[in-house]
DNA sequence: ACCTGAACACCGTTCAAGT
DNA sequence: ACCTGAACACCGTTCAAGT
């Protein structure tokens, strides 16, 4: 009763010291309300009853709050579940990542544009994928059809993976933890990029030829449809 | 070598008129070039040597660029060949659609942002997916079946089809032309739309249930992995 | 009637001035 | 040493003042 609402509360706010998981927590909040468009460093500040500028003692900037909102959300996707065949694994965690972005219906462009500008794939990615590989992989494919696994399944349902193995000179390498060390964090990942890295022999940059991965997922749809017409017409 | 670079030339601001079809040629160039970050009215209204007011005279708001930015390139996708099966056509065309997309690296992302939140189809893209309708149904495809099929592919390449056939009280109707005009122009949209429409019966809202739609082109896909996991197994 | 410059309400981020 | 307000260089768009 005594507080003007929309004016920032001082006792709150020391309250609860600012973190960058509160930060990146209202980040998500008020792109949920009013899409990416409505997201601003001063928004946000206002929100958290913060001068803009505190915010950027926890992210250094724009692009890296959009990592991290994109971190945060793709960390609410269910990981595989237990004991279950790869199947049914695979389609509940794909039907789990649908909801999510049912939830955040700005992640998807934003996942779009931020992995095709820095394909630096955060931690929760990784993750991600570490798991959707370890199941492809316990249920007895060959790392070969792992890989346009990957593919396929990602053009279904967002950009991912999409350039993730591309060992490339300039980018990913030099900011990521040691080779070493990523192996141990993320060994299905680390095995799958070691033989698709080895797969091309000696073509330069080799490995992963996109156009064939999307003309193999392509190939893969229209051989789907053509046995369902082929079904419907044989019923009739 | 009179000229300063960079200094708007007045004779050749003269000598070719602004118009609707030249602005949004010079924001496709600008989004190629830069992103659709280093996209602004005022750098398009620069790179045309006019004052940055001169635009709204042939576009109303920068929403209303973006949809004729889409517009543009979705124009550029090739239209389907005659005389060729149907796999073989939709195989071409959605190559097609890839190079332009690759063309493009903006596109996707301001795709996938516009029909969510104004999901009204420009007419370029109505074109595509009246040729690719018709494509399917010469191939032999039920009503039924091509509706699923433009949802797979749609989700395989695009945001497009997501929402299209939604004929929710609120937003489409409105501004599109008259039925009777839409079924002359787009007969095969118009067909399948009819179809989709009357298909749930009474459920409010009817027509196409977006989840069910997902799951469909899920499962065919987890088909095909499946299949060629097997093929291999057997292979060894 | 048409065109356009100045102005408004924003934005992300720098930086110097305050504590 | 830390924090932060003012300032800078942008942005889309309105609107009144010019022709």
């Amino acid at each position: 009763m005594g507080e003007l609402p929309g004016q920032p509360d001082p006792a709150r706010r020391s309250r609860t010291p600012l973190s960058r998981q509160r930060v990146l927590s209202a980040a998500v909040a008020l792109a949920d309300e009013g899409g990416a468009d409505a997201l601003s460093m001063r928004k946000i500040a206002q929100r958290l009853g913060v001068v803009p500028m505190a915010l950027y003692k926890h992210v250094a900037n724009k692009d890296e709050l959009l990592d991290g909102m994109i971190d945060t959300v793709v960390g609410e996707i269910d990981p595989p579940v237990e004991g279950a065949d790869w199947r049914s694994t695979v389609r509940l965690r794909v039907l789990s990542a649908r909801r999510m972005l049912l939830r955040h219906p700005w992640a998807p462009a934003v996942i779009e544009t931020r992995m095709k500008e820095r394909p630096a794939p955060t931690p929760a990615v990784m993750a991600y994928l570490e798991g959707m590989i370890g199941v492809f992989r316990a249920g007895g494919f060959s790392l070969d059809l792992v890989h346009h696994a990957m593919h396929v399944m990602g053009s279904r349902l967002m950009g991912f993976s999409q350039e993730l193995f591309t060992d490339s000179p300039s980018s990913a390498a030099a900011s990521s933890p040691p080779p070493e060390e990523m192996a141990a964090r993320y060994p299905n990942i680390a095995e799958l990029a070691g033989a698709v890295a080895h797969e091309a022999g000696s073509v330069v940059g080799g490995g992963c030829d996109d156009q064939f991965e999307f003309e193999f997922a392509l190939d893969l749809t229209l051989d789907g449809l053509e046995r369902l017409r082929n079904a419907a017409a044989t019923a009739d």
